[in-house]
DNA sequence: CCGTATCCTTGCCGATACTG
DNA sequence: CAGTATCGGCAAGGATACGG
């Protein structure tokens, strides 16, 4: 089957298959792809880690979403959470060995990011001086 | 800098240099991580298709979704848009070059699901078995 | 310190109708 | 065929207050 393009790079070709089927990629962005699961792996991808020190670490969370967060992620098998019963209490977060597969794909990601940062913000800046107004933004 | 884990696997360290920082993670996400953005690059990595191809290509999408994210990818220079003024009108759609290097990273995607796919939906299981009214869902 | 509960705003997205 | 325009629901997420 041949691509049709006439670009410069190869293609991995991530048909799913033979069918126009959603492959899993739903499946991770319906995970990781919300506001603040991506950074508190990055986060924990340095180590154990404590609710307060994730939420230092994180500007911007609120304590609703750090818990939801990390629950979610605990709930995936990403995240353990362990619990010292101590007072004040102490709470622990760590990666799994599956949470730590997961720092791969977001060093991918990071790794995009940084590659096409620049070309994609100057591709934006044509675009909205080419289309004025146009709702999109 | 040690990373202070006793995890078994090796970690890539996606950490953003040495500040604490949101690396580009967030930005990749803002811009793929909504709901029909990949799908339409998986069914561009196919070749050139027109607008009523894509639509029919992805299933649940409306038209005015598929208007919006093709715009918004053409925006960011991951897409063209090439009119053609025949009565009817033909629109065809087709990835650049970074468009392509994309679908390198929605394959990673798509492979790290298909691995952990199964693992993740039992640790859903567990939990949900041993939290049984929580909120969390 | 580590959460949970509640309220409220925001904006994504779907449905529908209408143009060139 | 390939859009644009408009309305409305619904869920994500922020702010705040309270509890163990």
């Amino acid at each position: 089957m041949s691509v049709g393009h006439t670009g410069v790079t190869t293609d991995p070709v991530v048909s799913c298959g033979d069918e126009h089927e959603d492959c899993g990629i739903r499946e991770v962005l319906d995970r990781i792809g919300d506001k603040w699961s991506v950074l508190v792996v990055v986060e924990l991808a340095q180590g154990v880690r404590r609710f307060r020190q994730l939420q230092r670490a994180i500007p911007g969370i609120s304590q609703r979403m750090l818990t939801l967060t990390v629950r979610r992620l605990e709930r995936d098998g990403l995240v353990t959470r362990t619990v010292h019963p101590t007072v004040p209490p102490q709470v622990e977060y760590e990666l799994t060995t599956m949470g730590h597969s997961l720092t791969y794909l977001v060093k991918a990601l990071a790794d995009w990011s940084a590659q096409h940062r620049d070309a994609i913000a100057q591709a934006r800046q044509t675009w909205d001086a080419e289309h004025p107004d146009s709702g999109i933004r």
